[in-house]
DNA sequence: ATGGACATGAGGTGCGCACCTCATGTATGC
DNA sequence: GCATACATGAGGTGCGCACCTCATGTCCAT
């Protein structure tokens, strides 16, 4: 009743088991003739390996790397453990996750990703900014037959094998569907909140915020944004100024960190009516926002499913198997009180 | 490296392999003592037994029956589609999934139930309305070792061994939170459509709903709920009806099907200005109203990772593993025009 | 012709487990 | 004390696959 094994691929092609082996996972010493051969039989018959028995036999777990920046921002707390706790939940798929911590220097990093073994690891997950040397480690990498997968911000220009994460201009889209339904019609002012615009990520939800806000609700000025740039004392003078200059406002959109500070301010200005927030990502502070009512949503995705979606990939694409699109597609999340988990 | 294997777990129970077996997989003739040795054992040395190795040598696929009410709502579409989908998809996981529909006679269901072969079948999920024949065939199909999961709609008297879906109550909540939200400051007058209020889901939602609403919107009017009971002219005459006494409508809040009805009549009447509406359920007509902007907010659950959820419980349960509790809870998602995927 | 490089086949082993048979041991009732 | 029922062990087989060794075959350059 089952699927065909390599048995009937064997058959199938009229090669023996051993050379069905030295096609399937790529050993040397195979004409290109035969190794046609055996890749038809593949198709005709709709081989697919079994990952169970393979994963079994390979005596051997499939070994992830995962990357991430070393620093001391909410999300990135919440990313660290999630890999951490993914690591444990996918023990018995199989699958070795550990995660590292990395320091900004690019030369550091690249080197770090260079010195990988790739008869150690058979994937790595990237959560990082480009920078011209991670993008030549990466080719690197690749080259070494190491598969890459970025999270959260992709990596365009590195060639990295996947992307999971979610589209930032639809999660600024989101946000602004949100805050303009939220401010109801009328003229209205809303402020903006960013760490920095550089990163692409703040770019893209920054240009899905704006063109959403211009197409639909016309009436709401979307005031300049306020970089915080990771400096508090910066962002509060900011924050300061901005609220001198505009007593009236009645929206703010965060895009990035400086949360915790953002709500703080808020509650010591005393604005009236209270300033509808809406937020990205889900980390203790937003949490607490979100049930005091400072927050009125959060805009987030299921970093335990980007993970376990980077490893599906890595592996399905180690096994050179299909994956299935609609369960891999990352969400963007609206939380509000009532629907927090 | 590795985990501990049913070798080890023999040689620390100090019985034989034969005997480890027959207590991991439940066959009789083992003396109480010696199960609970072996019990014992597999605490003390962590066992978990690997079940790609198991379904390996089992040489038979997970059954699972999944039973979806038959009937013509979109509803129950999207149910049946998800279902054949994540058939598909599960086949390489060694789990056939089939799909059967069933009439609301609550005899016939019953007697099908009745009818299952646990030879055949390992797990059965129930998409189902609560009866006392229900009932009675779940505890009977529980006691010759086929596993219950509920969906959707839990049935909370009939024993069933797993429920997954969405908190209802806080689904109600969600929507109240959005609606309030939507509505702003002020005094308004709100609907509410069901399908009909016998349903446990829709007194959930409702229950859920008007708390929220009388906890944080105050001065919003929740009139009463029209009930559609699955009669189009009814559902429009009550709407016609409605409309007469509170043509100052502000919002709508959809629990249960009738949302194409619905939709077309809101159109038709030209309400200005246009009332804010949040539905349940994402299907073709609630997609398309979020597109148009006719909706505001969907509110839903992801039918693919509900299956999936539940089939991974099932299977759990059948293997006494542990499930990851974070990756099963069924997430109340919200969904605007921006986020829609 | 001859050696060497390369392509392929034959066949075995073991991963962790389920499932089966048969033999042997032990307690129980009469 | 003997038949009987039951508990347990010993040992084998195969699931689908990876990985390994060794033998044999084919082709080419010299």
């Amino acid at each position: 009743m089952g699927r065909p094994t390599i048995n009937d691929l064997a058959a199938e092609a009229g090669v023996s088991l051993a050379t069905v082996d030295r096609v399937l996972n790529g050993r040397a010493g195979v004409r290109e003739a035969t190794v046609a051969r055996v890749n038809e039989a593949i198709e005709r018959i709709g081989y697919v390996r079994d990952p169970f028995a393979a994963s079994l036999a390979r005596r051997r777990d499939f070994r992830v790397l995962a990357f991430v920046p070393d620093g001391d921002g909410q999300f990135l707390g919440e990313v660290r453990a999630a890999v951490q706790k993914t690591a444990i939940s996918l023990l018995s798929d199989r699958v070795v996750l550990d995660l590292e911590l990395f320091r900004p220097d690019p030369h550091v990093f690249a080197a770090r990703l260079g010195a990988i073994d790739p008869e150690d690891v058979d994937g790595v997950i990237l959560m990082a900014p480009e920078t011209p040397h991670l993008r030549d480690a990466v080719r690197h990498l690749r080259e070494r037959g190491v598969a890459t997968a970025a999270i959260i911000s992709d990596l365009p220009n590195s060639r990295v094998d996947y992307f999971i994460g979610i589209n930032n201009l639809n999660a600024g889209r989101t946000a602004a569907s949100l805050l303009g339904r939220f401010l109801g019609p009328g003229p209205a002012r809303i402020a903006v909140i960013a760490d920095t615009l550089t990163a692409r990520d703040s770019l893209d939800r920054r240009l899905g915020f704006d063109r959403v806000m211009a197409e639909d609700f016309p009436e709401i000025e979307v005031l300049p944004t306020v970089e915080g740039r990771g400096d508090p004392q910066g962002l509060e003078a900011a924050l300061r100024n901005l609220l001198r200059s505009f007593p009236d406002l009645r929206g703010v959109y965060s895009m990035g960190g400086g949360n915790r500070l953002l709500l703080e301010f808020l509650a010591r200005s005393g604005l009236t009516p209270r300033p509808r927030v809406v937020v990205h990502e889900l980390t203790p502070t937003t949490r607490q926002g979100l049930q005091t009512g400072q927050i009125d949503a959060v805009i987030t995705q299921d970093l335990g499913h980007i993970l376990r979606s980077a490893i599906r990939r890595l592996r399905a694409g180690r096994d050179n198997r299909p994956i299935l699109q609609e369960q891999e597609r990352i969400r963007i999340e609206i939380l509000v009180r009532d629907n927090l988990y």
